[in-house]
DNA sequence: TTATATGCAAAGACTTTGCCGTTCA
DNA sequence: TGAACGGCAAAGTCTTTGCATATAA
């Protein structure tokens, strides 16, 4: 049994939730994906190694690690959502308009913006997701 | 004719679309509202002044006014959009998980994390969209 | 006049739900 | 054993699209 395994096992046990071949092998994709999968792409890389899943199990399956506190939901796209493992370091994103790739970045100007919300607006924060969008320096240089 | 159907009309006019009732319309319903709206909103306060405007016509014009830059789509909640007139300041939001309104905010922190983000990682920054979720100072003191 | 916009209904994309057989604890 | 889970199909929500009619320019 991974370390992995064992930290999840703890998870859905504590929680009063069963540990399933469904909810390992998901988990597990998610782990190894190492960026953002939407419920598609993890439904078709989980059919790849258990044919019977199905994609309801994929939706209950991220609800679940989503309210566990185990993924984030990130909404890049309006039209669906995207998931990646909950980071241990507080990242944002930022969307290339181009070529669709997605990077992270870290910004000490975040700590910041959160107090000053709390102290101007007496607003406590559980939670932010700041995306920016534009040009990639790839693209931008390609940009016509 | 208001300023405001003048700059429409101007708008429109000025990428080969057509002024039509349902557009002033929906303007209008918009600029009134100086909130957050999301299409169904829209669609039946529109329906109250035109009856037979149709749900269509509310997501064909939103997208159009969107593309124009006359309004921002928003996504504070992750099952649809919500809309505000594009402002003239850059603005983020606050989500209250209890009470679910939305307040606003500004902040010198924001230049400084696109400026991070273009020095960093040379990135572009064309739009963001920052949403804080947590608790506003009402609700943070009734929570149980 | 004529290309564009609208209304209506149908379809589409994504997600959730109900039900019943299966499985974990 | 018994409550929770998963598979399947059906339904739900939000949004888009096709087509015929109406309308702005």
């Amino acid at each position: 049994m991974t370390t992995n395994e064992r930290t999840i096992r703890k998870k859905l046990g504590g929680a009063g939730q069963r540990v399933t071949s469904q909810r390992l092998l998901l988990l597990k994709l998610i782990q190894k994906q190492q960026g953002h999968l939407d419920a598609d792409d993890l439904y078709r890389r989980a059919r790849d190694l258990n044919p019977r899943l199905s994609l309801s199990t994929v939706y209950r399956t991220l609800r679940l690690f989503k309210d566990l506190g185990i993924i984030e939901e990130l909404h890049f796209q309006p039209e669906h959502h995207h998931y990646e493992q909950r980071a241990s370091r507080e990242h944002h994103h930022l969307v290339c308009l181009r070529c669709g790739r997605i990077a992270e970045f870290e910004s000490a100007h975040t700590k910041g913006l959160r107090q000053e919300i709390a102290r101007r607006h007496g607003f406590t924060v559980t939670g932010s997701e700041i995306n920016f969008t534009g040009y990639c320096a790839d693209c931008r240089d390609k940009a016509t």
